[in-house]
DNA sequence: GCCGTGTCTTGAACGTGTTCAAAAATCTTT
DNA sequence: AAAGATTTTTGAACACGTTCAAGACACGGC
């Protein structure tokens, strides 16, 4: 009544199809979940379902921002709370794992098209640009917001929230082939490996280490300037941080 | 006349459907190649294309073994004559591009199912071990075939040829995304990240990092303790070495 | 030679994701 | 309110990967 418009019809069918296949894809898992199902359990028909969604791939990029909307409202209380980077990070990281967990019968299609260059999954792809942009701005706050007893050299921290997030990505990878107990491997790597980092990070902060930093730093700017541009939006920062993947292994 | 046996008429039939699939694979790329075209194509009924290769994902296991001879018949000049780890291993990446390059415009589909817990291509999975274990051999190779200044510590000395080959995966992983005209991308992070990767290798020897390096060891010998057993093969060294994608990344 | 047992081959049929022209519902303009 | 334009909805149709029962073939034992 007091309300001005509410979601508007279409709105509403869109969104119901897409919370049933969620549903349906959390219960059954993606390949076991026909969109044929998907419509008749959602009353419309097969093709309505294909007016809202491009195709049953595009669906996931809508559970994308979902799952980063729930890692940022489980991450919000521990920034509030944490002053030092790593705790920062690691509750951070803990909190993707616990709200990612619900989903892991189902999140082999995950990557599974997220590494496919062709599919719209894949993090480098145009439409997953503010899913990664935002998620990246998250760990720009975990970092900027932490006090650190060395100072982050200035020319490494605008890349940080990036090679986080790659770091992120990596550990995601590995939570999707856990099938331990809990995901207990997942959990102590995150806790080891943030340790790590944080020890990294201060290294690389060194003086002494300077020039090994700035060599890293200087292949990740040649890398991007190689990439041809992605699209006509403002230039991105977007493929260089897949660098960290490869560039360091020891 | 001479020779004893001759391929039979099944194997004939086998690779006649396979060098088919492949060629075609190249030319129009995974998706776009259908199993009915490729059974045309090869003189034989659809039917038996699926008599040969359980599904049609299942003919790129034997694509990988290819593309994997190739590296090795590319690679090996290169380790008969470089006796430095990072000539070495350098050349080693650069065969492996180069064999790879002209199947770039059908790598998108090695890695969607790549890594996809349930594929059979997965890495990972039972089916790869194969595979896996040939690349990780070369990489042992390539590091127990070099002359070092520095002697690499004995218990970084098991774990280093699992950790290179998750770098190459890495490599691999950026080539696919890489569109830039001759890989050109490619090309210049693997000359730096290799020279990145020996340094590290050698400051990882360094006995004043030794307790960083004995953490990281410890962390990927915990993981490996967790991982339930794999196969009812010979207790594999499986998914530890996931733990360098993710360790550091700075 | 013939029979039987295994290997190889076939093509029709199923269920899937996706497309599309047309119908229905809704909104806009007069 | 009628007419027109736009948005939403429909279900039949298509091409694909995959399965399967049944046929064709090869070969060793009688």
């Amino acid at each position: 009544m007091a309300d001005v418009t509410g979601p508007s019809k279409s709105e509403q069918t869109r969104a119901l199809i897409l919370d049933t296949a969620l549903a349906m894809f959390r219960e059954r898992g993606f390949e076991e979940t026909t969109m044929r199902a998907i419509a008749e359990k959602a009353g419309v028909s097969l093709g309505n379902a294909y007016y809202y969604f491009k195709s049953k791939e595009h669906m996931i990029q809508e559970f994308y921002m979902h799952t980063h909307v729930e890692h940022l409202e489980a991450a919000g209380p521990v920034l509030e709370r944490e002053k030092t980077l790593k705790a920062r990070l690691l509750g951070s990281m803990r909190a993707k794992v616990d709200t990612l967990e619900q989903y892991h019968a189902f999140a082999g299609i995950l990557f599974k098209s997220a590494a496919d260059p062709k599919s719209p999954l894949n993090p480098f792809s145009p439409e997953s640009i503010p899913t990664r942009k935002e998620s990246t701005a998250h760990f720009d706050e975990v970092v900027r917001g932490a006090k650190t007893k060395l100072r982050i050299p200035a020319d490494l921290m605008p890349e940080l929230a990036n090679l986080i997030w790659v770091y992120h990505m990596g550990i995601i990878l590995f939570w999707i082939h856990d099938k331990s107990a809990g995901c207990k491997r997942t959990y102590l790597l995150v806790e080891h490996s943030v340790d790590i980092i944080v020890k990294l990070i201060g290294i690389a902060s060194l003086p002494l280490v300077s020039p090994l930093r700035k060599r890293v730093l200087k292949l990740l700017a040649e890398l991007n300037a190689l990439a041809e541009p992605q699209v006509e939006n403002e230039s991105e920062t977007k493929p260089e941080a897949e660098a960290a993947v490869s560039g360091p292994a020891v």
